[in-house]
This record gives structure tokens, sequence and C-alpha cells, in this order.
DNA sequence: GAGTGGTCTAGACCACGCA
DNA sequence: GCGTGGTCTAGACCACTCT
């Protein structure tokens, strides 16, 4: 098929096919793609091949599979993406699902920082997200979100936005979150975290500080969480 | 090969063959397994199964292999324990390495919540470990460490311990760990924080509270970390 | 050259969802 | 009953390591 040194096997450059078409919209979320044997059909390899793909995308959560039904873009629903992404629980493991308290939303020049983070050009503009969310009906999260306003056409039109935007993201925008990187660290309650979420100055916060990547590869979201730690923790496996 | 309600794949049946084989210790780490080939002839099964087998196992880091060599336990070498376990990081990227500033070894009898966290029974004892642990030379790490005894018999009499504990678990006890729970909050430096990693009473510290699960299955270690939050930060990647 | 894992194929049969 | 993905096999050839 191939002379050595560019070796690249087959199963790569159907996943690549895939991945290109998957990003260009060909197939929408939630929507079936070509059966195994219809897509090794179409594109000369075997199904097994195929099988291959669809198995690692599945693994990377891009794809699901449903015996006897087909293969589909997976869907970030609200609970998918809740329990993905959001990590916060009680000491001890319940977890909790977070309610909007207040947002508001605004569209701007980036600012340098947004700019380095989110590798924006000079005139790049962006979408700031201020909300409080609530654990349990208390005020328990700040969060200060900058988008690319370029990936959001309109979202500041839109008016309540849901509890998890990264259904949001993908369902109007066309942007399916797959990678966050998130960097902890614990700070002590400023005046604004007093007003907003209650707690004492000078106690203890949790602060995430999160980029989101999309596919394909782009940031697309850089989040700022300030969490009370007052009975709750950050809960995370590793493997 | 079999009828349907208890229908469990053949590859399930021969991946617990070799997890069981490989808890009894058949293999040591580092050492080469059988290859595809043999362990098919021996299990009666063809290749292609064993080959999905290893592969599992190799996405699971319990297994690595190597093209024209073989397939080999994975080891918790002392780099790749810390990369995959230790999070702790400067702001933006650059991953620390910790050493070793001073350590307290003793054996005693588990206490409630010990026994409750380890799953532990009424008379069982325990291996409390306490050290202090420098980033770039200063004291930046304090852990409370406490093990179910009868899994690291002699621990106590071994002196200096290695800086990464996963690895010496794995090549003088056979422990390997495989998952870690993880529990952060952000909390005030007590006057021992003071004392011992010398930040100011009051300011922010990051706890990570840790239960490690070994193969097969069991509690394997509860590690309690208080981690001074000034220029550091816990960098995760969810995907 | 022998032995190992890596890729690719072709085909059989099973389990599941749906009409 | 058909079409889907899931399992399993057998065999070919390639790429890599070691002797």
């Amino acid at each position: 098929m191939n002379e050595t040194p560019g070796f690249r096997p087959l199963y790569r450059q159907v996943y690549e096919i895939v991945v290109r078409r998957l990003a260009q919209g060909e197939w929408r979320p939630g929507e079936a793609l070509p059966s195994e044997l219809n897509l090794a059909k179409e594109l000369g390899v075997s199904q097994g091949t195929v099988r291959k793909v669809f198995d690692a995308l599945t693994a990377e959560k891009v794809l699901e599979r449903h015996q006897g039904k087909g293969t589909f873009i997976a869907e970030n629903t609200q609970e998918r993406a809740q329990f993905r992404f959001f990590r916060l629980a009680h000491p001890g493991g319940k977890r909790l699902t977070p309610t909007l308290g207040s947002e508001t939303i605004r569209v701007r020049a980036a600012r340098p920082p947004e700019r380095e983070r989110l590798d924006l050009g000079r005139d790049a503009r962006v979408v700031e997200i201020d909300r409080v969310r609530l654990l349990e009906g208390v005020p328990a999260i700040r969060e200060i979100i900058a988008l690319p306003a370029d990936l959001y056409p309109g979202i500041e039109k839109i008016g309540a936005l849901p509890n998890s935007l990264y259904s949001l993201y993908q369902a109007k925008f066309g942007v399916t979150i797959m990678t966050t990187h998130e960097e902890l660290s614990a700070q002590l309650a400023t005046i604004d975290d007093h007003r907003q979420i209650g707690v004492a100055t000078g106690s203890p916060i949790l602060v995430i500080d999160r980029i989101a990547v999309c596919l394909p590869e782009r940031k697309a979201e850089w989040r700022l969480s300030r969490v009370r730690s007052d009975n709750l923790v950050y809960a995370i496996t590793l493997t």
C-alpha cells in the first residue's frame, strides 16, 4: 500500500477522513453515521478497518455505538456534560448538580490575558459571561467565562443560558468541547466573593482555572471558577 | 460457545484469566508475558482474541507492548508514577518533581477513620508515614499516609523511603497501584502547617485526600496531602 | 532469519432494535 | 426478517528487534 518511511496505517487515514467530515458538520450531533459496511465500501477498505476507527472515536467519546441501531455522534447532553466535566461533590461522594443564580453577558474587545490564554489575535473580541451558580439552593460558585466571539455568533442575544453551557455550545454553535485543562489552587475569599457567594472574607476558596478545547483543536473557552470550600470538594479519579 | 443470558465474551474470560495470573505474581514487573500466539495456543483461542485482551490491558496501563520484542508488565518507575499520579505544577504548566524533606514511619493499631476509609477489620494495623516534601528545595507538601500493614510487611524496617512510594510498593511488596480517588478542597493553614512547611498560619492550603486502589481491587493507601498554594497548582486534563 | 507485535482482510455467527 | 454492531477466527503481509 505504500513505501516505508512515510508509513501511515490505513486506519489512521480513515480516522482523519472521518474526523474531517465530522468537523465540517457533514453529520450533526445525534445523527447516525453510515454503517461500518457502507462506509467501508465507500472508502474501499474492509469493515474491520472502519470498525477500528469507530472504536477509537467511541473511546474518545466522539461517537456512541448502539448494537442493532448504528453509530451516532455523541451528544453533550446536560447530564452527560455535567458528569464529565463538573467535578464538585460532597466529601465522601455524592455528586452535586448546580442551578443558576444570576448571570450577565456582554461582548467586548479581548484583553491581553484573554488573547494569550485563548490564542486570539490582536483585534479579537470575546464574550464575557459572569454568573453565580447555586448548589442545593445556596450560592456556591462564581464563574467568569471568556469565549472567542467568532465561535459563538449571537450568543449574547439568546437570553437565559442553560445550566450546562457545553450542550448549548454544541447544539447552537457546533462547538463540541472535547477536553479541558484545569489548574486548581487555594485562595482566600475576597470582598467580591463575600458579596456574590456569601462566604466570609478571608475564608478558603477553591479556584479552578479551566481552558476548554473543542473539535477541531481550538481553545473555545476560558473559565475561572471560585468555589466555596466548606462541605464541598473537587472529586477526581486518576487511572 | 454458550447460551444467552449468562453470555460472556471469550475475550472477557481470557482477560480475567490474565488478570488473575498477574495478580498471583506469575509474571513479575518488567518481565515479558507469553507471546500472543503462544498464549492463544495455550488457551485454545485465536491470536486475535488474545490481542484484544492485551490491547485492553495496555490501554489500562497494566501492560506495555513493544513491536519486535514482546508484551511486558508495565513498571511504575519513578518518573512514570510521578507523571501519572503527581499533579502539582507551576501555574501555566511546568511540572514539578518533589524531593524528600523529612519522614517518620511507625506501625500501630488502625483508628476508626482509617478502618473506615481503608475497609479494614476491627483488629487491623496500619503503617503511618508522615513526611514533608520539597519542591525546588522549599518545603511545600505535608503528607500523612496510612497503609494496611498486612499488605506491606516489614516496610517500617526499610529505612529511607524513595521519593515515589508507588514504585516501592510494586517492587518490594507486589502492590501495583492502579487508580486513585482524590478529593480536593481549600483550607486555611494551621499552626502545624506553619511549623512544617513554613506557610503563614491562615494562608490558603490545597488539601488532597486520596485513596489509592491496587490490583487486584483493594484499598492500599490513604494519603492526606497539604500543599502550599502560592505559585503552585494542581493541574489535570479531563477528556 | 526467526520471532514478535502491527495492520488488514474476509467471512462466519451472535445479540440487539425495529418494523 | 432485515440491518446494525459485537465476537471470533484464520491467514496474509509488514515493521521492528535481536542474534
